[in-house]
DNA sequence: CTTTAGCACTCTCCTTGCTAGAGTGCTAAT
DNA sequence: ATTAGCACTCTAGCAAGGAGAGTGCTAAAG
């Protein structure tokens, strides 16, 4: 597993190469385009010692070297210098955030930022409401015993959630329960969980028991149950995937596209991969859905005031410019979490 | 312009099979698969004078026949056969919406619905709310001066807004303002335009001057203008058309996706061709944007409670089998309709 | 007059064989 | 340890040729 100083920078100058190029890279461009001092043949040999390792491969006999995922996960883990973004592209991704107001909006933006400046697919996870702490409820009656609830976390994020009741209630009732929703709400901060049991608690009180039958199934269990909020994922780019070469054969691109539609899957795949506070390469083999296989997710969450929220992410071939890819998921979790948290 | 039967027949054959094959059709393939009780010789002789006619073209001399955009439309308009929907496939469709009680989700259904029947790209627009009579209005507080405007119109759509004020309002004003708007609308239905007056009225009288300033600018202009509603179009299945032959290079793929996804100049293109009650079909050259000119766009308007709501469609190559894919939009169109109006 | 069999013609597609070039691994000399 | 030199391998590209698909035209038959 250890390399000398000249194999580790063959290796990153290969990477480097194909990283540009997309094709096979032979001795001597290394020797020529890289200041090894070194000859083609010399290269030549490294190479073959590389390759002997898994570092490199070959498409066949006679061409040059390609990075494996070894190779890859080696050059990120030692072999990378960090980039900081240009200060002109930051102050780029600054006034597009600063047009839009809304939640939606902004998470829609980041998703194509990510995209657009990596040439990659983009994604956005909405973030977490089991974590939040909930400042206000309303319900609204909409009509033909549709109610509107709004919850409104300590972050400042909405969420909104119609339910049909088999069943009436007066609006004098609706109002008595959001008062009463918010007056708990008042005293400490409680999370989804300790609503859903205290509402059902005054609900018993309050209703007759036909009553309680309506409202603490419709209501209760299908707005209340943290289990209703179902994975949001804004995925943005999905078409930049053709232009990669390694998606040429239309089925590849297919393959991985069909699998990355299954929102709730996707969003457990990127959620399993996070750590705290760090931008997590995953690459090649080392994803677990076969269908991404071919590619690197790069993920890091976002915060909100300081809590984890949700996460962002840019997936595509493993053949990607890692420390630039990886400063930009950086700088836009930051100015997300900034943005996220003025909201 | 006119044809005999039988030179209709040839055409209508030819039409069928490339929809099925892809692949130019030959004067003996339809000879021997379509009971016309001719030669392939006089169907040869019909098919030259078909192309002379430019109802059909030849990719070479010794290719088959392949319909151009005329002969698509000659048969949309005259040939065709319209065809209902199995049954089978009525019910399934309902067993989809009705897992839905969701707005945002049956829009979201519906894209979907159109793409996967279809094989083509599967378009939906919101319900357009400039139509709208308003039933009630909500005007609930956030925090950090902010205010979430919910609109809930007559047809039992819910639209909402967050706006950010640049000074205080307290919420006894707030629910004053609540009030004065829905009893305004309890008197008669009202629509954006006229409560955009009332409210301006009613603001001018209860707020001081500075206050007029601050809310007038933000609440009115910001919310109940109308032309703050965006288009939003529900687009599904871009990746379909890959499967397409016609969409082998992927160029074509990317200069129509890139230009789809320019929400609202393809909400515009989709409205342009609407006719009331009406499936329309645009055949290839006969759209305006040239980035769609090899494909079709079919389009649908649905209604909520009686009433022109938004629209539906789906666009894909010219190549598509118009009969079924008509069938589709106008079931889903319907359903749609009811599933909206009772909601 | 309409239909059709027959045939020459055209064009594509596939195969084959060949060459040039890229890039390698190995060996022997530095 | 490095490198020049060389034989070797594999691909990409081109040309030539043949098979096959499908046509348009002509002349004969209905």
């Amino acid at each position: 597993m250890e390399l000398d100083k000249r194999r580790e920078a063959i290796l990153a100058a290969v990477i480097h190469r194909y990283i540009t190029t997309a094709e096979p890279v032979s001795s001597s461009t290394i020797a020529e385009k890289y200041n090894l001092n070194l000859s083609s043949a010399t290269i030549r040999h490294e190479m073959n010692l590389l390759e002997k390792s898994d570092y490199l491969w070959q498409p066949h006999t006679s061409a040059g070297r390609v990075p494996t995922d070894k190779g890859y996960r080696f050059y990120v883990d030692n072999l990378m210098k960090k980039t900081d973004l240009e200060e002109s592209k930051k102050e780029q991704i600054m006034q597009i955030y600063r047009k839009s107001k809304e939640f939606e909006q902004t998470m829609k933006i980041t998703s194509q930022l990510l995209s657009r400046l990596t040439n990659n697919i983009g994604l956005v996870l909405e973030p977490d409401f089991i974590n939040n702490s909930l400042r206000r409820v309303q319900l609204t009656p909409v009509g033909n015993n549709r109610i509107l609830v709004l919850i409104i976390t300590d972050t400042g994020l909405v969420y909104q959630k119609l339910i049909n009741l088999s069943g009436e209630i007066s609006e004098d009732n609706l109002n008595y329960l959001s008062n009463f929703i918010n007056s708990k709400l008042q005293e400490k901060n409680i999370d989804l969980a300790n609503l859903y049991n205290i509402l059902k608690e005054e609900l018993k009180r309050i209703l007759s028991l036909q009553e309680q039958f309506v409202f603490i199934h419709s209501l209760i269990e299908d707005c209340f149950n943290y289990r209703y909020f179902k994975d949001k994922v804004y995925l943005n780019g999905r078409i930049n995937l053709i232009r990669q070469p390694e998606f040429r054969e239309t089925e590849k691109l297919d393959y991985l596209l069909s699998f990355i539609e299954k929102e709730n899957i996707l969003a457990e795949t990127i959620r399993r991969c996070l750590v705290w506070e760090n931008t997590q390469v995953i690459i090649g083999q080392e994803n677990r859905p076969k269908e991404m296989q071919d590619c690197s997710l790069i993920t890091r969450e976002y915060k909100i005031k300081g809590k984890p929220a949700g996460a962002i992410g840019i997936l595509g071939p493993t053949r990607m410019d890692y420390s630039r890819v990886i400063s930009i998921v950086e700088y836009i979790s930051e100015t997300l979490s900034e943005i996220l948290s003025e909201f």
